[in-house]
Order: C-alpha cells, then sequence, then structure tokens
DNA sequence: GTTCCGCATGAATCGATAG
DNA sequence: ACTATCGATTCATGCGGAA
C-alpha cells in the first residue's frame, strides 16, 4: 500500500509557502481570489493592486515547483462599470517576467454560468485556467485524458437514458464530463483545450467554486500517483480532495479558519480507506 | 427598396482608412493577418512588432467608428517554441491607451478545430472575439441573438407552485431571488459571452478563417439593416459576403489582389437579387 | 427501481440611491 | 465628485422527496 499525506494548514500561504521545500511539488492547481470578489472571507484585493499582491506567492511557487511540474491557475477578470478589467492580463505579463514560461490558456466553459441580464453585456460563461511552467519539459500524461471520440449519432447509441441524451448532446457536443464511454467499445481521442463544465451549486452546505472534474482533469494530466499536488488557496478543499482520492500527497493552505476547519474534518476520517479508494477510483477510469 | 452598397477596395488598409469619413462605420468585424498566419501578408509581422504595427491602424479604426458603434476583433496568440506570445494581451493594453474601451471578451469555441498532436500542448479549439467600443452607450440588440431555453424548461414550466409564484429573496448575499412566474411561456433565453460554432470545411475554392455564421451572429447584435459594416482584413471576404445577405451597406479592404479579385467576383453579379435575398433571410431569423 | 418534479444556489453586473 | 450599499434581473444544475 502506497503511504499518501495530505496536510493541511491553517494561515497565510505568504507565510506558508516559505515553509515548502524546493522543487518539491509536481503540480499546482489554485483558483484565488479574485479582485473585490468574496470581500467578507479574503478582505477583497483592488484589481490595481492584484498584481503587487499576487507577485510574492508567484515567487514562492516558482521555488517550491520541480523543474517538470506546472502550475495552472484559475481566474476570471470582472466587469465593472462597463469594461473588463485588465489586471489578470497584466499578471501574466508579470509572471512571465517574474520567470515564468505561459505555456498554455484553457478555457472553462460554465455551462450553467451565473443567471442576470444587462443592457451591454451577456452572461460570463468562462473562466481562464492558465498553464505556467518553469521549463519547456514538462510532464504530460495525455493519455489519461482522453476522451470518447465520434458522435452520438452512430446509430448504436438508442438505449442511452434521455437525459443523458439530452444533456451530453446539447449545445457543445464535447462528450467532455460524463463517463458513458464505459458502456460503448468507442475509440479515444485527445481532447481540446476548451473543458465544458457545470460549477457545482447544489445543497449540501459546502459550496466549491469549481467543480471536483476539473482538479482531477489537470491532476490526471499532470501527475500520477504518489506525486505532490499544492493548493495555496484551499477554500473548501476541492483540490486536496480529488488529489486524495487520486492517490496524490497533497498541501493545502487556507487563511480562513472556518474554511480550514471544514476541510480537515471531511480529509481525516478516511484515511484508512485508501486501499478500498484507490480500487474504486480505478475502476471509474478511462481506459 | 433599400439601396444597400458594398464597397471593396484593393490596398494597404492603413492608406485606405484614412480616406473613409470619421463616425461613419457601426460594426468593425475583422480578423487580421497574424490570426490566421497569413504572415506574408503585410510584410509577415513579427510578434515583437505586432502592437506597433496595429497601433495606427486601431487609430483609424477608432475614428471611423461611430459613438455607438462596435469593434470586433477576432485573434487568437500563436503557440511558438513551447510559449504562447503575449502580443494580443499587450495589444488590449495598448488599444486601451488609444482611447478605446474594452467591453468584453468572447470565446468562440470552435468545435471542429484542426487536428493534430503535440508533446506538450493540446488541439487549440477557441479564439478570442475581442470587443471594444468608444463609449460606454453602443448599441446592442440583445434580442436578436436570443437562443432556445435549456431543456430544463421543459419540465420546470409544467405547472408553477405557490411559493414559485412569490418572489423569494435567498439568504445569502447574492441579491439573487426567484419569481418563476416570469418564465412561462418563455422559450427563448440570452446568450451568453461563449459561442460554439464549427469552422466552415466546405470545398469551395476560398478558405475562410472563420464561419460565415461569426460575422452573422455580431452583424445581428451591433448592427441594424442599413447599418455600416468594415472589415479592414477582408480576407476572402467572408464578413462583406454575411453583411451584403443581411442587408447591411459593407466596406471591405485587402491588400492581396488575389483575394480581392476573388470576393470581387462573388459580390458583383448579385447586386439585383437583393430583395429576395431579403426575403429569404428573414424566414432563417429567430424571433 | 425508475422517473418526475420542487427547489436552493451560484467568483455577476448595472443603475439608483444614500453618505 | 466619489465611494458604499441595495434592488433588479436571470438560467442551469443536482439533490432529495414524491409519484
Amino acid at each position: 500500500m502506497m503511504q499518501i499525506q495530505n496536510e493541511i494548514t491553517l494561515g497565510d500561504c505568504r507565510d506558508v509557502l516559505k515553509t515548502l521545500e524546493e522543487n518539491s511539488i509536481d503540480l499546482i492547481f489554485t483558483s484565488p481570489p479574485y479582485a473585490d470578489r468574496r470581500t467578507h472571507t479574503y478582505g477583497g484585493i483592488k484589481p490595481e493592486e492584484y498584481v503587487d499582491w499576487f507577485l510574492p506567492i508567484g515567487k514562492e511557487l516558482l521555488r517550491v515547483l520541480k523543474p517538470d511540474g506546472t502550475f495552472m491557475l484559475n481566474i476570471k477578470e470582472k466587469a465593472e462599470n462597463g469594461e473588463r478589467h485588465t489586471y489578470v492580463l497584466e499578471l501574466i505579463l508579470a509572471l512571465r517576467k517574474q520567470g515564468w514560461l505561459w505555456t498554455e490558456e484553457f478555457i472553462w466553459h460554465k455551462r450553467n454560468c451565473y443567471p442576470g441580464k444587462w443592457p451591454n453585456r451577456f452572461r460570463d460563461a468562462w473562466e481562464r485556467l492558465l498553464q505556467f511552467n518553469k521549463t519547456r519539459r514538462f510532464n504530460m500524461h495525455q493519455e489519461e485524458v482522453m476522451v470518447p471520440v465520434g458522435e452520438w449519432a452512430n446509430g448504436r447509441l438508442k438505449r442511452l437514458s434521455e437525459t443523458d441524451m439530452i444533456r451530453d448532446n446539447s449545445k457543445t457536443r464535447s462528450g467532455f464530463g460524463k463517463n458513458i464511454s464505459n458502456w460503448l467499445q468507442r475509440s479515444l481521442a485527445y481532447p481540446t483545450n476548451v473543458l465544458h463544465l457545470a460549477t457545482e451549486c447544489n445543497n449540501k452546505n459546502h459550496s466549491a467554486v469549481f467543480p471536483e472534474a476539473l482538479p482531477e482533469w489537470f491532476i490526471k494530466l499532470f501527475t500520477k500517483e504518489g506525486d505532490w499536488v499544492l493548493d495555496p488557496f484551499m477554500g473548501s478543499g476541492t483540490t486536496v480532495r480529488v488529489a486524495k482520492k487520486m492517490l496524490r500527497n497533497s498541501i493545502g493552505i487556507e487563511i480562513v479558519p472556518e474554511y480550514y476547519n471544514r476541510v480537515k474534518e471531511q480529509i481525516e476520517p478516511v484515511e484508512c480507506l485508501l486501499c478500498e479508494e484507490k480500487g474504486v477510483y480505478e475502476t471509474n477510469r478511462v481506459k
């Protein structure tokens, strides 16, 4: 049995990151507080100060990441007074100056985006997933995230349940997000850099800002079992919870005690079930 | 019968734009050279020089656009040597300094994107559609591009409960309550800022960089019949061809004689059919 | 066991009003 | 004038209880 560690720490990541060993992390997957968003929990960083606030963190992340590791940053600029802010663009430029390579920008298409109507814009249905690396030779396990190929209209799919047909056939036709591939013998194709995922907005008392499928996808892509995953803005703990399920070691840092405690309760009680979870997980994996 | 003009000009848009009247254009929709890799035209702009090359054009576009008009820029930075270039980000910042408002960034999700496989990235399935405006009060005809409401509504709106009829403010700070009765008999919803369009791969002798549905969507959204549409990098003429079909006046500028001549052949012969085309188009419009 | 249906919820944004 | 707060608007999802 592989021994998996899940360390979560209460504190400001600007301090805690300094205690981590350099070149020790395989994947950083995080969603920092957006500017002027979540002001009641994180204090609300002003857009004009955002880059200056983030850069010291970026420097530490650069230090702790392995040379062949990857840093995925989930972020979206807000619209205000009729314009999009530019702080995310400026952050990308600043991180490059800091030494990061801006390798790729994935798009997370949020199928269930926030409602609303305004005279000058439509609903915002996408977020950036910025990929940064330390070197051009990074680990990437493309075959782990392959998706079923082809259209649903292959004739032999008539027996699928109606909701599966409707939901997966609607609008995007990406085929991403559901694991219906097990039912059918179809060939697999490599995915694209556009991900179609609904946010989880259910009635449970924990509300994550991104669905588990999001970190799962990148953990599959950029790490293997036993690797180390870091989330310096742990929040509701989605990243570390998924990492644990997938038998990756993880480190989560959270500044808000309430969030920290809630994740702590979830992570610890199931420590003994790892072997079993491994089995469960692997049967669900796309082969 | 409305008289529609479609003027196409052979020449460098840096010169031709200067001959256009100021405040005369309702919509600029264009895909400049680097986005489609026609680097042999316009002398092959280098990424490092891209912003400096574009800014004089941006200045003229700012001059010719009406105050309530919109400038849509379809562009995507290329990946080179393992990194995404940053010239598009820098261009956004530079255009803002020039006086443009960066109003929105739409995503064009290309459902059937170019095939290929690389060790360090997936297929690129999206492009930016950057919206710029001169003022905060621009024309936007949102109802023209509404889409069928999601499948969830089929069962949802059959019977409304008592609580559905009253407004019910949620306890969170979202300010989002519900009044489902507003949605009775509603079959259309406003779209989001993510567009799902296949690239056109028909066997016509012209190779368009974007499908007709793309300019059509923005022409519907930002202009009405008789308005003026401009494409300073006409290419295969998709924008002006669609504008003509939709009974908008248009101006196309193209520097490559071969492209120019091909569009000229397509545009001119059908001048007398405008009335008929109008009827055809209107039956296709979403009401 | 299925399927159906009620319902809470979500990194939103604008304009008006208040201090 | 400039900032802070508040009300209005709106759509897709998944859970859980009912049929």
